[in-house]
DNA sequence: GTGAAAGCGCTAACAA
DNA sequence: TTGTTAGCGCTTTCAC
């Protein structure tokens, strides 16, 4: 025997069925005496109301949908940290999370909405000219971004600011006296398909280091610790050699440090390293890194949090540039006479 | 102007609703001509079917949801890795994914399902007798478990042997010549709820020791890198200290290897280190760790796919227990005299 | 305050 | 081979 309807509910309550519906919704006075019945009823059945049904009708499913392209891609770890801000945005107002992958085609992301499964979405890795935004803000569906691309009227989003980020992590760096850097990057794909966060920070790279006049190479790098090894080790090779480096690539690190060690080098002594990711992964290395810590889960939540209260209906603004301090640990210190 | 319907499409093609319907599904043969008529009339509409109607017409959301109880607190990024694994296969084969984090109460799993929004769902954090698996199985609810409790009849489920790899580690390290071994677990919280491989973790260890006859101490330990170095630094004060030790815990890597340096000594020539954790986080640390490879990512794709194959129809049973091999990397060595 | 009935967009008998 | 129609379980207008 299936679950009790609301059908059911009414008849042993002895009441029609929208009555039921309404003692749920509260949306119309319910003699209180009626009210106890229904709620009994309820009770004794043992019902749930059918969320597909009411969504059906009502053409709100609470449920977003985070479109996250790497999530299951061989190239590029994602970082999951996002969705666990996500999620911690949506079980608040309790909604639902649906996560969806990299459509084939950018198309796609229309064929997801129109399937009714939810009322708007998150989206992630971001292009500078991203199709996905010109579809949905023409069809005038509910979304938001975590990034953000070279035209965002009207589009409410929450972003690393790369520029200040970058910024900050060579100034620091000339500050100590280094002047060749080097810029460990994420896979060159990517960039290719130009992401906004990795073509913005490379240029941010290129302008800070033009602005303190010193030296410095770009290295993309794929997603483990032995391409930053070997990533490494040629930077290393070069003539001059940097010695210092930035790092956005949070699962290199451990070969970064690997392989400076294996060269004899010490950290911070020989090379300085700053990183541009989060605490626990700054941690994770001997010694400790410095970083501008990138606050992977509150992005997540922000991001959900502002596509919730547009679906609430809320009409407001938001483009948040986010500027983490620097964070100074062990890994950095002036640069070698 | 809202998304075309069936109906439009019907109403373009010049056919009757159901035609439409079938067209679409292939389930009644439809003459050619009419199939043409109807194509490029949803062509020319560019209609897309509404998921969520077909839905609730046939009681089935082609979307299954992951229940993961932790995965809003604050340990995450390593054993997210779960998630990316399970969204490989609902990808593959084109299903939905529900992200679902703890029930408060654990009836709250019913109330999921009801709703009506997935199909299934794949259990993680299994406890040994887990309140959630007695009313799945119950209600005859299709589900698959990451994990196993006490009693798993007719449950398809994939897990880690913990037995076996906590007793491969013991061995291991044993026949290095370590006498006094330390085994650095997950938050006591998890133990003390009865979470499955938490307590077979434990369990193996102190049966790993007795058939060994050497001693060795258990310490829970929350997932940041600052709870792993109090934790080390409490061991190394230990008399006698361990001279190895096996982490099930891969956000404290980092705070235990730092803990040893700190102390003036090394790894693996004073202390040896054996992982029960990813490759990549193994890969993080100097010198890489010695780990039994925890399959994060495999695991969480075999678990999904048992409850598709499943949601297919299909009858089996699966109840597997992965025995991945012991890699050995450079934080693990003899036991100094 | 309450009930009856018309949808939401689709599937699947049942007819023809 | 195609059309008609009755649901799926709920919300919501419209009448009483």
């Amino acid at each position: 025997m299936s679950a009790p309807t609301m059908a059911d509910v009414a008849k042993r309550a002895g009441v029609a069925l929208s009555t039921v519906s309404h003692t749920l919704s509260g949306k119309r006075p319910i003699s209180s005496e009626v009210k106890q019945r229904v709620l009994q009823a309820i009770e004794d059945l043992g019902y749930q109301p059918h969320a597909l049904a009411r969504a059906l009708a009502t053409k709100q499913t609470r449920t977003i949908a985070l479109l996250y392209p790497s999530l299951t891609s061989e190239m590029t770890e994602p970082h999951l940290e996002f969705v666990s801000g996500v999620l911690r945005a949506t079980n608040l107002k309790k909604y639902g999370l649906l996560l969806w992958t990299t459509p084939e085609e950018d198309q796609e992301v229309l064929y997801l909405l129109r399937q009714g499964l939810v009322d708007g979405l998150v989206l992630m890795e971001v292009r500078l000219e991203d199709p996905r935004v010109q579809m949905l803000r023409q069809q005038r569906y509910p979304f938001t971004m975590i990034g953000h691309g070279v035209e965002n009227e009207d589009i409410n989003f929450v972003d690393l600011d790369f520029e200040y980020t970058v910024h900050t992590c060579v100034d620091y760096l000339a500050d100590l006296g280094h002047r060749h850097l080097a810029f460990i990057s994420l896979s060159s794909q990517l960039f290719d398909i130009g992401t906004g966060y990795m073509v913005r920070s490379e240029q941010a790279f290129r302008h800070a280091l033009a602005q303190r006049e010193i030296e410095g190479v770009t290295r993309f790098c794929e997603t483990n610790a032995q391409a930053g090894y070997e990533a490494t080790q040629t930077l290393l090779n070069l003539d001059p050699a940097p010695t210092a480096m930035i790092v956005l690539n949070a699962w290199v690190s451990g070969g970064i440090t690997r392989a400076i060690h294996d060269r004899g080098l010490s950290i911070p002594a020989d090379i300085s390293l700053v990183g541009i990711l989060s605490p626990q992964v700054a941690e994770m290395t001997v010694p400790p890194l410095t970083t501008i810590d990138f606050p992977y889960k509150a992005m997540g939540e922000m991001g959900a949090e502002l596509l919730l209260r547009q679906l609430e209906g809320e009409v407001f603004s938001v483009q948040e540039l986010l500027k983490p301090p620097l964070t100074v640990r062990h890994s950095s210190g002036p640069c070698p006479p």
